[in-house]
RNA sequence: GCUGAUGUAGCUCAGGGGUAGAGCACUUCCUUGGUAAGGAAGAGGUCACGGGUUCAAUUCCCGUCAUUAGCUCCA
């Protein structure tokens, strides 16, 4: 007999050889319909693998993720049963479960295999999985396994085996099908009741382009049609939300051949929500002691060469210029960072002055890749809300809290509900690897765990995450329909401290090193702005959004009334305009809810008349109707509640 | 950067070896209308750019540029 604990802490005596499966059988034959694998001691097993000695086990179903890959990475063996049915000869490659859905890697030899193709992978894979075909495991001699390979004649699974020990080698069998994979896998193929072969992509053997070319299948599958059903429509709703639509249709941004891939040109509108951001995080950081600070937007190379940029980055940017006579060589700017240093360097620092932060929206160049290349989310020229503070190692802990403060509070403002703070510390292993005091680094790792502790945050902890240079901890918001995007930032850097020899005067009248940490709750204005584009849809928060009310006159008779409500909103801080077309209403309140426009003002005869205002809410309709001073006061509250820091 | 797809009016797109079409937007006129599209007329295009094939290319071929889906990369 063997003892199994299960998550609640129960345990479970059984007989050795007792598989995950059978254990949810005896809880609960819903429950045993549901298992698709389970974690063993910490690893994740096929459900049906007999357990021979005590373990712990939770079981996974397709609400875990782990669950889920399981299915997924089962699901690429279906696909690729499928594929080999339908096109006898292909060569195989890698076939994983990824963030959504899976993909396999083929060698289609001469057939160009493209969207014409997909329902009839689609079906075929519907057939199979009806069959309920199980995933067997065996455990095979490396050497059974290449002649296995040989015979097929399968140079990528010959390749991926030399890789492998001997004694380490397992099988996964279903149907027809066998394949070299480490496991685990779905009980049997049944579970996969919906399928869709998304979309296909050239992607070189082990990401290599000397390599050869192969065709990679990209699929998703689900345990129920509905869910499926769902899927497609969230990826409509992404479709519907792209920032680079929206961004067109409301015009924020654009883009230009003449002025370059990758360089995004602002549009009134979209200045407005820039500025605005700027503005707001400005009055945040003013209140928490930051400093402005300005530089340029190129810097001598020597300055890249001391901060080190120029030797990692230096061959893939942008190349330097120089000035005609001298010969002397400048980089466009890709960070801010050695510009502060040289800033806190212009004059000797007290403890007394520190913690020292220098804020600057510095937009800065990097040659990004042509086809890396995306919308406001990866371009060549942008703008960092950045800052760097200065300040003495006993300081981080309290400068880390000040910092999460002020990101809680610009996704507070933004509307950004869910969100994960990643903490990225050294690799437990390996210690070599990083510059700074090991007094140093702990300090900071503490500080890191401690203040995201206390601000109540939902914490990951990723160890050998950390940058060469320090500790850093990052922010994951989860938008309106699920994405996770990676926004603000908090990094410790115990190297350009040390590079720009920066020191400030201790108590003891010693010098010492400050310790620098940057900081950037946006990222970058681009990046950020196409996030929230997408999270909201286009429907801005009311503080931030370029134009907050669109007055509509009834008939052109009102529209000398509706100009003076436009001037008179203006004293209240109110962003207005007159939809003064010769149009009837209805074409008017259509035209400004599809320009996702927050409030709307219906000024006809009565209101005229009455001195008042009938207000509609973008989205909901009438509201009734209020005294200017009213509605002023209604948008002046909602804007300061959200805006409001401290 | 690599591989594939795409590039036609301001936008979304149709078309196709004999120098172009729709809807929306725009302009003008009519209409003065009370909570999601009133009517009519008009204007608007070197069919991304450069070569080639052809009597003739926007259409076919090649190259360049850009966009896009992936791959690789990301201070």
């Amino acid at each position: 007999m063997i003892k199994i604990t299960l998550p609640d802490g129960s345990i479970r005596e059984v007989a050795a050889g007792t598989t995950a499966l059978d254990i949810a059988t005896s809880i609960s034959e819903g429950l045993a319909r549901n298992v698709l694998s389970a974690n063993i001691n910490g690893e994740i097993w096929d459900a049906t693998r007999p357990i021979t000695t005590d373990s712990s086990l939770s079981l996974l179903t397709w609400n875990d993720k782990d669950g889920k890959n399981t299915m997924w990475h089962s699901s690429a063996h279906l696909m690729a049963e499928a594929l080999e049915a339908l096109y006898p000869g292909i060569k195989l490659a890698i076939g994983p479960p990824i963030e959504n859905g899976f993909y396999y890697d083929v060698d289609f030899g001469e057939h160009a295999f493209g969207d014409g193709d997909f329902k009839k992978v689609e079906d075929k894979m519907l057939e199979l999985a009806r069959q309920k075909n199980k995933f067997e495991r065996t455990e095979i001699s490396k050497q059974d396994a290449v002649s296995y390979f040989k015979e097929k004649n399968d140079p990528y699974k010959l390749e991926l085996l030399e890789d492998l020990e001997d004694g380490n080698i397992t099988f996964y069998t279903q149907g027809g099908f066998t394949d070299l994979c480490r496991g685990p896998h779905i009980p049997h193929t049944g579970f996969i009741k919906a399928v869709k072969i998304m979309t296909v992509a050239g992607a070189y053997w082990r990401g290599d382009e000397n390599n050869k070319q192969l065709t990679r299948v990209y699929g998703i599958t689900f345990p129920k049609n509905k869910e499926l059903t769902a899927y497609l429509h969230m990826l409509e709703e992404a479709k519907k939300r792209d920032h680079r639509k929206l961004g067109k249709e409301l015009g924020l941004f654009t883009f230009s051949q003449k002025v370059g891939q990758g360089l995004p040109l602002w549009l009134p509108k979209g200045t407005d929500l820039r500025e605005r951001l700027i503005d707001f995080l400005k009055k945040a950081q003013e209140k928490t002691g930051y400093v402005q600070v300005a530089t340029p937007h190129i810097g001598h190379k020597d300055l890249y060469v001391t901060s080190g940029h120029y030797e990692k980055y230096g061959a893939d940017s942008f190349q330097p210029i120089k000035t005609p006579n001298e010969g002397e060589e400048f980089l466009l700017k890709p960070m801010n960072c050695p510009h502060h240093c040289e800033i806190f360097n212009a004059e000797p620092r007290s403890y007394k002055d520190l913690p020292l932060r220098f804020a600057e929206f510095g937009t800065v160049y990097r040659y990004e890749q042509s086809g890396e290349l995306h919308g406001l989310t990866r371009v060549r020229g942008f703008t960092q809300d950045d800052a760097h503070i200065f300040c003495t190692k006993d300081q981080v802990e309290q400068e880390f809290k000040k910092v999460i403060d002020i990101i809680k509070f610009v996704f507070k403002a933004l509307d950004f509900k869910e969100y994960t703070a990643q903490i990225s510390l050294r690799d437990q292993e390996d210690r070599t690897k990083y510059i700074g005091s090991e007094e140093n680094w702990e300090q900071a790792e503490q500080a890191i765990i401690k203040t995201t502790q206390e601000a109540e945050l939902n914490t990951v902890v990723e160890y050998g995450e950390a940058a060469f240079y320090g500790p850093k901890l990052d922010f994951m918001v989860k938008d309106a329909i699920g994405r996770s995007w990676q926004l603000g930032t908090i990094q410790v850097d115990y190297t350009l401290p040390e590079r720009f020899e920066l020191e400030y005067t201790g108590s003891d009248n010693q010098k010492h090193r400050p310790v620098m940490i940057h900081r950037a709750p946006f990222g970058s204005l681009e990046r950020f702005v196409a996030v929230l584009i997408e999270h909201c849809g286009g429907k801005f928060p009311l503080w931030l959004t370029p134009q907050q009310v669109a007055i509509l006159p009834i008939s052109d008779k009102y529209n000398e009334y509706a100009e003076n409500l436009s001037e008179l909103l203006k004293n209240y801080d109110i962003r207005a305009s007159v939809d003064a077309r010769n149009e009837k209403i209805g074409r008017k309140i259509r035209d400004t809810e599809v320009e996702k426009i927050p409030y709307m003002l219906i000024i006809g005869e009565q209101e005229a008349t009455e001195n008042k205002v009938s207000v509609r809410k973008q989205g909901e309709g009438d509201l009734g109707s209020f005294s200017i001073e009213a509605f002023a006061e209604i948008i002046n509250k909602e804007v300061e509640e959200l805006t409001k820091f401290n």
